[in-house]
DNA sequence: TCTGGGGTCCTAGGACCC
DNA sequence: TCTGGGGTCCTAGGACCC
């Protein structure tokens, strides 16, 4: 079939979060919503376009944003809830084809190459996907269509809110060279000041510049991609999604950590939640690495790779404190501790099980069957639980 | 304004091996 | 006596993305 060389499309929900918050409550609809933490070190997660207007950006600090809404406009996020309506959405996509890359809770690549017979053009299977979206969920995506990955996923950019936007094949470099290259994917703040200082502003500029000079600036890696992209070659985002490598959990607190104590119970309750994760998704970690903050803001790692598998939560708990000691977190506190397991391999292949370690398995394995079938608070450990812990509820329910 | 949480990938130096 | 080159793994830090 001539005239459908257009076969990637990029659909974006548009301001996801605050979306799915009108939905729960439709009284915030028509003014401005920022979604996000709401405690004094939260950031903003998801802008409504009222709020935008105001200049709310995601990213931006809360206690900044507050100050450009009016009051009542900031709701906390509701992740579950993003989840199921995500899970909503893939499935209407499925009804159209089953070649879907799931790229985050609010983003997909579709290719529609087999569905040229059911659409006269690339266009209408576009505004069919965004229409069964919006009928069924009531809820507004927006879809970029062209020849590759990458431009398709600029053109949703250019396509919001609530519209399409299609790259015609062949008129891909026209459509990049006038960029500012801030919009390619893979340029940060960071290395948007490194192609300032080289006197590059566009992607036009970076196609037009000596591609040894650029890799010797940026990297080998990064230069060479950028350089390829703006030649209109590579598509950086092409090829398999992601594999699961590490898994963690980290948390900022309200008020920065001093004691040692509190810091290691802090490690204690993420270890719980680190293995409950690592169970779930059927992963055991090889390296544990645990990450510090201080109240500078100033951020370090320390890592450690064992002969085996860490199974259990004690032994990543175990770990976890004696890299946290490696740090400076004792003298300077903190305010930001994480934990993450890499290096993960599969649950179900071969492994050596340390000795001692297979108690600890099965407490692990007996509390997420009482998780399982009580919810999540039904069961934890005692240091968890009290009055001295900052989110620790009534004892009398354990 | 004062900076979340969960990830991936790259770089660079040092250790170690052949 | 002093020294190659390549490859892989580990560790730490940093950039980036949603």
């Amino acid at each position: 079939v001539d005239g459908y060389l257009e076969r990637i499309v990029h659909l974006d929900m548009d301001a996801f979060f605050v979306e799915v918050e009108r939905l729960r409550d439709p009284s915030l609809r028509d003014r401005s919503v920022v979604v996000g933490g709401t405690g004094n070190r939260g950031v903003v997660a998801s802008a409504s376009y009222e709020a935008r207007q105001r200049g709310v950006t995601s990213g931006m600090p809360m206690a900044h944003a507050r100050r450009l809404v009016p009051p009542g406009s900031v709701v906390a996020p509701h992740h579950a809830a993003y989840r199921e309506v995500s899970d909503s959405v893939f499935s209407i996509l499925e009804g159209f084809t089953p070649s879907i890359e799931r790229i985050s809770v609010d983003e997909a690549f579709i290719d529609i190459g087999g569905l040229r017979l059911h659409y006269p053009s690339p266009t209408a299977c576009g505004e069919a996907m965004r229409s069964a979206i919006r009928e069924n969920l009531d809820l507004p995506a927006s879809v970029g269509v062209a020849t590759t990955r990458l431009v398709a996923k600029m053109a949703s950019r250019d396509a919001k809110p609530d519209g399409l936007y299609l790259v015609a094949a062949g008129s891909e470099l026209d459509y990049l060279n006038p960029k500012p290259v801030r919009s390619l994917w893979g340029v940060g703040e960071a290395t948007l000041a490194r192609l300032e200082e080289l006197g590059i502003a566009t992607i036009g500029d970076i196609a037009a510049f000596p591609q040894e000079t650029l890799t010797r600036r940026l990297g080998s890696a990064l230069g060479g991609m950028l350089w390829n992209v703006a030649q209109g070659r590579d598509d950086p985002l092409a090829g398999g999604g992601p594999v699961s490598h590490s898994i963690s959990v980290e948390e900022t607190f309200e008020i920065d950590l001093t004691a040692i104590e509190d810091m290691d119970r802090e490690l204690l309750g993420q270890a719980d939640r680190l293995t409950a994760r690592l169970r779930k998704a059927g992963f055991v970690p090889t390296t544990i690495a645990v990450k510090v903050r201080y109240p500078d803001f100033s951020t370090v790692s320390r890592s450690h790779t064992y002969s085996e598998p860490v199974a259990s939560s004690a032994a990543i708990y175990t770990a976890a404190r004696q890299l946290l000691r490696s740090t400076d977190a004792q003298r300077r506190g903190v305010r930001l501790i994480g934990l993450s397991g890499d290096g993960l391999v599969s649950l179900e292949g071969p492994r050596q099980l340390g000795l001692g370690d297979t108690t600890w398995e099965e407490i692990d394995e007996a509390m997420e069957g009482v998780r399982t079938r009580f919810g999540s608070d039904a069961v934890s450990r005692a240091r968890l639980v009290g009055p001295d812990h900052p989110t620790g509820e009534s004892p009398s329910r354990h």
